[in-house]
DNA sequence: GTTATAGTAAGTCATATTACTAACTATTGG
DNA sequence: CCAATAGTTAGTAATATGACTTACTATAAC
């Protein structure tokens, strides 16, 4: 896996790790909306909830375009498939692994001089 | 929702944004392990890992328990269902709306004056 | 052409994060 | 018992994060 990818992981983790953050992510899903719109249910400083939006943007998990005065956010949709990505591959390791041990621990129990 | 739930949505997407804690987990969904072989691989100091080690446990990605001189540690497969659960939420509303929107798109392309 | 609106930029500050070293405790092995 | 091993605690320091205020720019509305 390149060294790039993990960088980028760390982003979007990092990204989703904030209450503030995950709910700008929840609203932009039902539309997008300007910046403005998105803060308003915020009780922080605007400046402050553009930092916030600032790291969603550079995760790669929002996008944004200025028109006139109007900044327009919206999600990027792979931007969630990167971590996604990563936390599946996770589980079926891991799953797979639970798997062979409930099997074991089911053979021992039908038969426990087996092994 | 629980207010405590995000404290630890919170705690598990910061517990993943970082590549050693990532490194961690996917060793050991291959099989528990102690804490000195999981240190093993990585460039710095015990004190630091085990920092490491602490974020993941407190996240709930990580059990470990002690017997003797030494701590093994192993995946909690619920830790990471948690963030899954999220992503997967998220996603199905935007999914929904993309859908939507794909066949808004079709249907003006076929219909340019329908709407 | 003023005024209001939408967003940015700059600077500050407190706290959290991540790293280190040095010193310590508790167990195991010879 | 003595030494090695496994992990822990404490203290320190650099950098990152998340918040604020104040001041600014660019566009739109009247």
């Amino acid at each position: 896996m390149m060294r790039g990818e993990s960088v980028k992981l760390d982003r979007v983790f990092h990204a989703l790790a904030d209450p503030t953050r995950r709910a700008v992510l929840r609203r932009l899903s039902r539309s997008e909306a300007a910046v403005t719109e998105l803060a308003a249910p915020f009780a922080m400083a605007l400046p402050t909830f553009l930092q916030h939006l600032r790291v969603l943007e550079n995760s790669g998990l929002v996008h944004s375009k200025k028109s006139g005065r109007v900044r327009t956010c919206h999600i990027n949709p792979q931007g969630l498939g990167r971590a996604e990505g990563w936390m599946m591959e996770q589980r079926e390791i891991w799953e797979q692994r639970l798997d062979q041990l409930d099997h074991y621990l089911t053979t021992l129990k039908e038969n426990p001089y087996d092994i």
